[in-house]
RNA sequence: GCCGAGAUGGCGAAAUGGUAGACGCACUAGCUUUAGGAGCUAGCGGGGAAACCCAUGGAGGUUCAAGUCCUCUUCUCGGCACCA
C-alpha cells in the first residue's frame, strides 16, 4: 500500500497553517474570484458531515480556481449568536462568550483537518464587538431612514424559549426551534420595513445568475399580485370600505363583503354583543388554532351594509377571520360564484350566490372612469420583526428618553457591548433578560443628557449574516464596515454556496440590507446585487436513508471517518457520492471503493516517478483528455463525474501498463490535488517540485491530443443498432457506407428491403433507412 | 391547492437527440494470501441455445434516430399555503 495517509498528512498539514498561497490579495492584477460558502453556527456538537460536504465542494472549486491563475477569496467565519449557545450557557452557568470560543476553536481544527483552504486572515465572528459594531451601525441607519420603527404588535410568542418569533420562524403554529405551540402576545417590537424594497428585491433578481429554483423561491416569497383597490360606500356612514381584488371583472358578482376582525371599522361595532363575542374569541385563538380550523370558516354579520359602486346594489358586510388584516386592505368583496373560499363561507351562513354571473373584463375601465378605484399592487412579503427578547444577540443600539423619545446611540459609542454577566435568564414578562441588568440599562440620553434607558431587545440571528460577505473584503477595518475600494475589487460574490433552507430568508434579508447600503452609498455604485451565482448544495442522509440525527443515532462525524480512511479519501468520497446538489445517503462500502482508488493512483504515480523517459502517444492522449474533462467538470461543480473520469483513466493506464513520464505524472498529480490535497502534495514533492502543488498552474491540454486516430461509429438500420465500424474521425460518408455495408449483419438487413435514405452524422453514426 | 426538483440495474449513479447503464458498491467464478470484511483477473439490466427481442414511472406524439424534445398522466421529495 503506497498510501500511508497518517504519515503523509502529518508531514504536510502544518505547512498550510498561515500559508500565503491561500490568501486573497487585495487589488491583485489577476482576475478575482470571490467564492463564498455559508459560515456555520458553531454548535457544541462540532462540524458535521453536511458542513464537511458543502465546504469541501466549495474548497475543490476554490483550489481549482487558484490553479487556474485566479486571485481567490475563500473566507470563513462564525455566525455565532444564537439560542443553543445561550441555553447551554445558562444550563452550565458559564459565559456564552467562552463557550463560543471553545466551539469555534473546535470547528476550526476540524476544518484544518479537512484541508479546507480558507483564508484565515479574514476570519469574522458575528459575536465579536468589532464586528457587531457595524451590525448595529446598519440598524442605526435603518432607523435614521425611517425603515426601523418600534410598534405595538401581536407577535408569535414561544412560551418555552420565551422569545418572540417572526412569522417565518413559526412552523405549523409551533416554534421552529423547540416545537412548542406558540401564543399571540402584544409586545412593542422593532420592525424593519423590508416591504419598502419589495419591488427592488424582485427586480434585482435580473442582475443575478441564481439557479432557477432559488429565483423562484425569492419570487414566491415576495409574491407580487397586481389588482385593483375599490371603494364601497357604507350605508349611513361617512367612511368608505376599501377592498383589494385581483378580479375586478367579478365586481358585479359580489353578494357580500368580509372584513377582518381586526379591521378598523370593527372597533365601533363593539356595542353589538354578537360582534363583540366573535372578535374576542378570535383574539384568543392561537396561530395553531387558526391554521387547524382553516377549513371551518367562522364569522358574524356586522350589521353594516355596503353599496356596490357600479350598480348601487346593497350588500351585507360580514366579519370573519379568514380575511387577514395584514394583507391588502383587510377587507374583501366576496364573489362566491368565482371564489371557493367565499363560496364555502356563503354556504355556511346561507348568503346569496349569484351562479348566473359572468365576469366582465370591461368593468376594470368602468371602475377607473367612475373614479371608484385604481390599480394597486400587493406583496405577500411582510415587514420584518427585528426584536428578540434574548441575551445572546446584538444589542439594538437605541436609547429611550422620556423627553426625546427613541434616540440612536452615537457612532462614537458603538459598539453597544453586551454586558458580560452570568445571570441573564429569560423573563416571563416578555422583556429581554438584559432588562434586569440595571447598571447597563440605565444611561443618559445622547440628545438631552437626561436619564434614559437602553433598548434591551437584541437582534435576530439574521442580522449578523446579512452583511458578513462585505466584511470579508476588509475584516479589520474600524473606520467603516469595509473600505469601498476593497469591495469594489472583490464584490460581487461570484459563487455563493449554501443550503436550500437559506434560499428564501437569508438570501432575501441580505439582499435587502445590501440594497439599503447601496442606497446609502457605502457599497459600490456599479454593483447593485451582492451575489452573482447562488448554488444550493445537497444533503447527506444517514446510512439508513434518514436525516442524520443524534436521536436516531445515524450521524457521521467527519473526524472519525478521517481517522480511519484519511482526509483525502473522505473528501474524495464525499465528492464522488453523487451530484453536488442532490440528496444522498452515506455508504461505508463506497468509501472503501474510493480508498482503493486513492491507493491505486498513489501506487501508479509513486512507482512511476523517474521510471519512464517518455510517455507514448496513447498515454499522452489519456492524460490530456483527462485534464480537460476534470477541469470542465470542476468548473460546473460536477465533482462526481470528474472523479469517475480519474478512476477510469487510472484503471486503463494500469491495466494496459502504460507508463507515464514525469511530465504526464505531474499533470495527473495537479488535477488530483483539489480532491486529495495531502497525497497530491506528497507526489508533487516526490516529483521534485517545490511546495505547493496547490498553487501550481493547472495543466494545459493540447487540442491535438484530444482527437483520436480511430473512432467507433454506430451502424444503425432504421435507427436500431446493428453494428459498429472503426474509421478516422474525418471519414466521409462514402467510405463509412462502404465499410458498414460490408458487415455481414448489415448486409442481411439491407437485403430485406430497399435503402431509401442514408443519414450520416460525422463522428457519431450512420443510419440506413430501409423500407 | 400553488411553486420547485425528481423517477434509469440489487444499490449510489453516467449519458452535446446518435452504441443506455460510464464510474463506484454489492454479487458470482477463478487466482492469491498464514488469515481476512485484504489484493488480482473475469463476469454482472431482463428473456433466449442462438439469431434476436424487451428495457430509462405510465400513455400518446415529433424524428431516420428519444432517457434526452412536445402533450397528458401517476408517484416521490423539498418549500409555501384562507394572501382576496
Amino acid at each position: 500500500m503506497a498510501y500511508d495517509f497518517v504519515k503523509i498528512e502529518k508531514k504536510w498539514i502544518g505547512r498550510y497553517d498561515g500559508f500565503e498561497g491561500f490568501r486573497g490579495k487585495n487589488f491583485d492584477n489577476k482576475e478575482k474570484k470571490y467564492i463564498l460558502v455559508e459560515f456555520p453556527y458553531p454548535s457544541g456538537s462540532g462540524l458535521h458531515v453536511g458542513h464537511a460536504f458543502s465546504m469541501t465542494g466549495s474548497d475543490v472549486y476554490a483550489r481549482y480556481m487558484r490553479m487556474m491563475g485566479k486571485n481567490v477569496l475563500f473566507p470563513m467565519g462564525w455566525d455565532a449568536f444564537g439560542l443553543p449557545t445561550e441555553n447551554y450557557a445558562i444550563k452550565v452557568g458559564r459565559k456564552p462568550q467562552i463557550i463560543t470560543k471553545e466551539n469555534t476553536d473546535k470547528f476550526k481544527e476540524q476544518m484544518r483537518r479537512l484541508a479546507l483552504s480558507f483564508d484565515w486572515e479574514r476570519e469574522v465572528n458575528t459575536t465579536d464587538p468589532d464586528y457587531y459594531k457595524w451590525t448595529q451601525w446598519i440598524f442605526i441607519k435603518l432607523f435614521e431612514k425611517g425603515l426601523a420603527t418600534k410598534e405595538e404588535m401581536a407577535i408569535n410568542w414561544c412560551p418555552s424559549c420565551k422569545i418572540g418569533l417572526a412569522n417565518e420562524e413559526v412552523i405549523d403554529g409551533k416554534c421552529e426551534r423547540c416545537g412548542t405551540e406558540t401564543e399571540r402576545r402584544t409586545i412593542s417590537q422593532w420592525v424593519v420595513k423590508i416591504t419598502a424594497y419589495a419591488e427592488r428585491l424582485l427586480e434585482g433578481l435580473k442582475n443575478t445568475n441564481f439557479i432557477e429554483k432559488v429565483k423562484a423561491s425569492q419570487i414566491n416569497w415576495i409574491d407580487k399580485r397586481e389588482g385593483v383597490k375599490i371603494r364601497f360606500a357604507v350605508k349611513n356612514r361617512d367612511e368608505l370600505l376599501e377592498v383589494f381584488t385581483t378580479r375586478p371583472d367579478t365586481l358585479l358578482g359580489v353578494t357580500f363583503m368580509v372584513i377582518a376582525p381586526e379591521h378598523k371599522l370593527v372597533a365601533d361595532l363593539m356595542g353589538n354583543e354578537e360582534v363583540k363575542k366573535y372578535v374576542e374569541e378570535t383574539k384568543k385563538k392561537s396561530e395553531m388554532e387558526r391554521t387547524e380550523l382553516a377549513k371551518e370558516k367562522t364569522g358574524v354579520f356586522s350589521g353594516l351594509v355596503a353599496v356596490n359602486p357600479i350598480n348601487g346594489k346593497e350588500i351585507p358586510i360580514w366579519i370573519a377571520d379568514y380575511v387577514l388584516v395584514s394583507y391588502g386592505t383587510g377587507a374583501i368583496m366576496a364573489v362566491p360564484s368565482h371564489d371557493e373560499r367565499d363560496e364555502t363561507f356563503a354556504k355556511k351562513y346561507s348568503l346569496p350566490i349569484d351562479r348566473e354571473y359572468v365576469p366582465d373584463e370591461k368593468l376594470m375601465e368602468t371602475i377607473i372612469e367612475k373614479g371608484v378605484g385604481e390599480r394597486s399592487v400587493n406583496y405577500h412579503l411582510r415587514d420584518w420583526i427585528f426584536s428578540r427578547q434574548h441575551y445572546w444577540g446584538e444589542p439594538i443600539p437605541m436609547i429611550n428618553c422620556p423627553v426625546c423619545g427613541w434616540v440612536t446611540v452615537s457612532d462614537e459609542e458603538l459598539p453597544v457591548r453586551l454586558p458580560e454577566v452570568l445571570k441573564y435568564q429569560p423573563t416571563d414578562t416578555g422583556e429581554s433578560p438584559l432588562a434586569n441588568i440595571t447598571e447597563w440599562v440605565e444611561t443618559e440620553c445622547p440628545k438631552c443628557g437626561g436619564k434614559a434607558r437602553r433598548e434591551t431587545d437584541t437582534m435576530p440571528n439574521w442580522a449578523g449574516s446579512d452583511w458578513y460577505f462585505l466584511r470579508y473584503c476588509d475584516p479589520k477595518n474600524n473606520q467603516e464596515l469595509a473600505e469601498i475600494s476593497k469591495m469594489q475589487y472583490w464584490m460581487p460574490v461570484d459563487v455563493y454556496v449554501g443550503g436550500d433552507e437559506h434560499n428564501t430568508l437569508h438570501l432575501l434579508y441580505s439582499r435587502f440590507i445590501y440594497q439599503f447600503l447601496w442606497d446609502l452609498g457605502v457599497v459600490p455604485k456599479n454593483i447593485p446585487e451582492p451575489y452573482n451565482k447562488r448554488l444550493s448544495h445537497g444533503v447527506i442522509l444517514g446510512a439508513d436513508g434518514n436525516r442524520m440525527s443524534k436521536t436516531i443515532g445515524n450521524t457521521v462525524i467527519p473526524d472519525n471517518v478521517a481517522d480511519v480512511y484519511g482526509t483525502d479519501v473522505l473528501r474524495t468520497y464525499m465528492m464522488f457520492m453523487g451530484p453536488f446538489d442532490s440528496t444522498m445517503a452515506w455508504n461505508e462500502r463506497s468509501l472503501i471503493g474510493v480508498r482503493r482508488f486513492i491507493d491505486k493512483i498513489s501506487t501508479l504515480i509513486l512507482e512511476s516517478v523517474g521510471k519512464y523517459k517518455e510517455t507514448d502517444l496513447e498515454g499522452i492522449r489519456i492524460v490530456h483528455r483527462l485534464v480537460r474533462g476534470v477541469g470542465e467538470d470542476i468548473a460546473e461543480f460536477k465533482f462526481n463525474t470528474a472523479i469517475a473520469k480519474l478512476m477510469e483513466s487510472v484503471n486503463y493506464l494500469s491495466k494496459n501498463k502504460i507508463g507515464l513520464s514525469n511530465n504526464e505524472l505531474s499533470m495527473m498529480v495537479r488535477i488530483l490535488a483539489p480532491f486529495a490535497p495531502f497525497v497530491a502534495e506528497e507526489m508533487w514533492s516526490r516529483l521534485g517540485n517545490n511546495f505547493s502543488v496547490h498553487v501550481a498552474e493547472w495543466p494545459k491540454y493540447n487540442d491535438k491530443y484530444l482527437v483520436s486516430e480511430i473512432i467507433t461509429l454506430s451502424v444503425q438500420i432504421n435507427g436500431k443498432l446493428r453494428g459498429t465500424v472503426e474509421v478516422t474521425p474525418e471519414a466521409e460518408e462514402a467510405e463509412v457506407k462502404n465499410i458498414a455495408e460490408s458487415l455481414e449483419k448489415v448486409q442481411k438487413y439491407l437485403s430485406e428491403g430497399k435503402v431509401v435514405k442514408i443519414i450520416y452524422i460525422k463522428g457519431k453514426t450512420i443510419n440506413f433507412v430501409v423500407v
